[in-house]
DNA sequence: GTCTATATTTCGATAGAC
DNA sequence: GTCTATCGAAATATAGAC
């Protein structure tokens, strides 16, 4: 892996685990193995090197997402296997994370990625949820839009309440209580 | 108010608006007009200030949560109003925003509030949809537990959401849409 | 492209006078 | 209780040699 791909991957590790306030340049060229030069070569700054990091991780993240939700199944099914596939529960959303640092959302630069990240996923599950009524799946009285955010925030909320706890267990909770809510609106 | 009050409460500010790394001695003594040597006198370092700040915004959250849920009105109407009471959208939860700070959840000192605060919330819940449940308000086949998860889950999730689209639009479809799954699950 | 040297601020705290 | 002085380390770069 080149320098500057090990500056990016390294930024990527450190923003999810420490966000960007806590995260030194220092420890970056550490966790890179580059010197201080050699990142400043590559980067105009901390900023621009954390920006190529959101990048690449809301680009992982939105392929990820879509590949799940565009899969086989009914749309039930989808967004059921979306909440529920595999995740490093007590790491939290590498993008959300990012929504409790006050200077990523202080600069434009930062905050664009992230922004961009959440009204992609809550209008594409809102499409999901669009078709589960269409397809008489889902009760028509429920509102696409509204259900998306809820089923995107019981994801996020779900990691706080996973974080404070040092356990899985209420993410878990949190995923289960919502999808019976949601199949409980299910056209039978 | 005395100076070690102004302490605290300069430091539940800055710990709401930039969270623990992110706040420095230095800016605690600016907001609470206190100097170097009154900080240290009152206060041992960063860590006990904080553990103090945090310790009052917890016992007043579980008070007003408290107070919410205890009072009139059946199970889902105080849920309801809970959910819906007015609140600081963008500013997002005091507790919950310290459950993304790496040296927060490392030190038992300052993890351990924002633990007990989240456990207690989630079984207050979980109680109050019991009661919904027994009362013939709720669907017998609703999970209490996983419920009250849900819901507290919808909540900080919706911050996430309203901070990343820096609107209190995506916070309220999650709460809205939250209720309106809970509504439906409801026995009529 | 990478290295070392240097620079300025801030961080988080201690010491000791008043 | 509060103030000023001081401290060693880290943050975030810039300069210029190689």
């Amino acid at each position: 892996m080149s320098t500057r791909e090990r500056l990016i991957e390294s930024t990527r590790t450190l923003l999810w685990e420490r966000g960007y306030v806590g995260t030194s340049p220092k420890s970056i060229q550490q966790l890179a193995d580059a010197g201080q030069g050699s990142m400043y070569h590559h980067f105009s700054g901390k900023e621009k090197l954390a920006r190529a990091a959101i990048d690449r991780t809301a680009e992982e993240m939105r392929a990820g997402v879509d590949a799940q939700l565009s899969g086989p199944g009914t749309a039930l099914e989808r967004i059921s296997a979306y909440l529920r596939r595999e995740r490093d529960i007590l790491k939290g959303c590498p993008i959300g994370r990012l929504t409790q640092d006050p200077d990523v959302m202080a600069a434009p630069v930062l905050r664009e990625p992230v922004e961009e990240t959440f009204a992609w996923l809550r209008s594409r599950l809102a499409g999901v949820v669009t078709e589960g009524v269409e397809a008489g799946e889902l009760s028509p009285a429920i509102d696409p839009a509204a259900t998306a955010s809820a089923i995107v925030a019981a994801l996020q909320g779900g990691y706080v309440l996973a974080r404070a706890a040092d356990s899985a267990q209420p993410f878990d909770q949190a995923i289960e209580g919502t999808l019976a809510l949601l199949g409980a609106s299910a056209v039978r």
